[in-house]
DNA sequence: ATGAAAGCGCTAACAA
DNA sequence: TTGTTAGCGCTTTCAT
């Protein structure tokens, strides 16, 4: 049965746009779906089984060096690559690396950055997927994200700012920055607290004493350490916390634009504000030079995050920088090693990398 | 035999993570893979058959209400979501969008972010996918990814700087500042030529007349858009286009080294340079320091892109901003209209966005 | 209105 | 050494 295969007609390369088939029979088959070769089409082409097709591509012993360097050449002339659907369908190792994301936001962008940086080299490819989320189902995104992946077309996961618990998983999962304080996933964020803790140390050491914390959003574990950092750093100079000082801003620049207004009407407004992160810091300056305020000079403000728009905006934003790019790869560096062998997964380890605050613009002695 | 399906247990959310099949039978098989409910586990909990699942999923007709109701609710309560990889190997469509990148830098990223905008509310989900090419295989990783993603997993493609031609795909496609020219793709990219206009311009109305450039890649179709850019300005100011200031930058920080160097050497130094991109303009920055010059008295310098970096270099580099958020948006825009049915797909189709020059600290009057 | 069964592309037993 | 076959989870005819 093989008599004709070895003397086959040799495809070229160029002419596959036009005949991704090498056999006559499925030449019509073919142009249905151009483009897309399949193992069918390449054991069809070299006249062996599909299986033996495989055992080549995957490396597996039990075919002869003859037929294998046969296979190879028209794999290569077919321009055939295996389909990460099918292989992970039946239940292999894909070699992709998933990051479930809620949005391609600059916190999200910062932390892929990472995590592509340190997969270079490994032979694992990079597969980001956010699903969004259906309308009233906000939460829990990365249950269903990860259930869609189904928890197969990737060998392992990272859930950036996942919202929810998430028990068993289908596969090793890391997580960064999760949201509802320890979990039982093993997971990696940036030191929210002592972030906060230079950002009001810094206020205070310029001489001001009436610092606002625009706060986050209540249920995320990373905006309660940041009020407690701010906690700390009054306390720790001696300055009695004024609960009037603390709104609630929601990470949310909507939200913000109220409670900032709320703060300025204060009888005696304060002269600095750490916003809990950029997004509400930047508004807040805006809502502040929309009353006629000058930042710094009537109003200090300081951000979190170091987003890219920290350093665009006008004055540059005086923030806390967060590592996001090497919380990036500490996770993929970490799940990596739970893959190939190389760690034992550790449910409930938590890794904090150390914040920085960057002085720019928007920070400055109190006048008068 | 559906008689005592209904009555069935009902299988409580929480007391999911240790038993989430529904029957006896299934359980040891769904302990192998906790967290995955399959339709096999819905049908099984709500006593029907598989297809009447699947038909009540996707809405389609032949179902009673009482039926679909019911199984809904056990859809609901065991927290299944379809996979896409198993539907999409079946051929139907998955709704979601892939985009394909060579990698994760900040280029794409910024593509990235708009495509994402985009999306939100349309009911497609985003993945983004970067195939670590293959030593030897640097070029046409998009036809290898293409290749990989099934050309089902996804139902249409943004590709991001795709590197060579690809002909017939298995799904609509569009790509994103194609590196090859005029291709048979539609396409979306910034105006290169224009950008370096202004760039250049800038630096002659400054009163700048030894101008350099630093090329970009010669291969590429934006290096060469640049260098016409450059070109025209001179010689519309009645400036002599000098070749010797003509150097090759590579887009690459490395190349540009030895280049700005010779540059620097040279007998009649310029007193300004355009560099194809924010990469190698930074890094000309640094070469010039390095030899005592400043910038931007010494040396002015422009980029191309404003990538994040470009504003919190120090000085802050002057560029070309590219609307990489627009041109995310554009394509994602020109995908769905052409998968929802709007619009005729439109081979060749080439858009290009406006670019902007941004001054920031990098460029100023020559010093007498 | 419902279910049985085929098949998408691939891998891994198992047979020959 | 090679081929045959049985699924992976899902959708979709086609029966019933």
């Amino acid at each position: 049965m093989l008599a004709g295969g070895y003397g086959g007609p040799v495809i070229e390369p160029a002419a596959l746009q036009t005949a991704p088939s090498a056999t006559a029979e499925r030449a019509d088959a073919a142009d249905e779906r151009a483009g897309r070769v399949t193992i069918n089409d390449v054991a069809a082409a070299a006249g062996v089984s599909v299986s033996t097709v495989s055992k080549v591509i995957n490396g597996r012993y039990g075919v002869s060096a003859k037929t294998a360097e046969h296979v190879s050449r028209v794999v290569g002339e077919l321009g055939f690559e295996t389909s990460i659907v099918a292989s992970s369908l039946r239940g292999g190792r894909t070699n992709v690396i998933g990051v479930l994301v809620a949005g391609f936001e600059p916190f999200t962008l910062g932390v892929l950055q990472g995590i592509s940086a340190e997969l270079t080299g490994t032979g694992y490819d990079l597969l980001a997927y956010s699903g969004r989320s259906a309308p009233g189902e906000q939460a829990g995104w990365e249950r269903r994200s990860l259930s869609r992946l189904g928890g197969t077309l990737i060998d392992g996961a990272i859930l950036v700012t996942p919202t929810v618990e998430t028990a068993s998983t289908p596969v090793p999962i890391i997580a960064i920055d999760p949201h509802t304080g320890r979990s039982p996933l093993q997971s990696i964020s940036g030191d929210n607290r002592d972030g906060a803790l230079q950002a009001v140390r810094h206020l205070i050491e310029l001489g001001h004493r009436r610092i606002a914390h625009l706060r986050g959003r209540g249920d995320l574990e990373s905006a309660l350490l940041r009020e407690e950092g701010y906690r700390r750093a009054l306390l720790e100079a001696g300055i009695p916390v004024r609960e009037e000082l603390i709104v609630d801003g929601d990470y949310l620049a909507d939200t913000a634009t109220g409670a900032v207004a709320a703060l300025l009407d204060l009888a005696d407004p304060p002269t600095a504000l750490f916003a809990a992160n950029d997004v509400s810091a930047i508004r807040a300056m805006d809502v502040a030079t929309g009353r006629g305020l000058r930042v710094p000079q009537d109003l200090s403000v300081v951000g979190f995050d170091d987003i890219p728009a920290a350093a665009t905006s006008v004055p540059a934003l005086t923030t806390v920088h967060q590592p996001l790019e090497e919380m990036g790869r500490l996770a993929a560096r970490r799940l990596l090693d739970e893959l190939d062998g190389r760690a034992q997964p550790e449910p409930g380890r938590h890794e904090e990398l150390a914040t920085q605050l960057v002085v720019r613009g928007t920070t400055a002695a109190p006048e008068a």
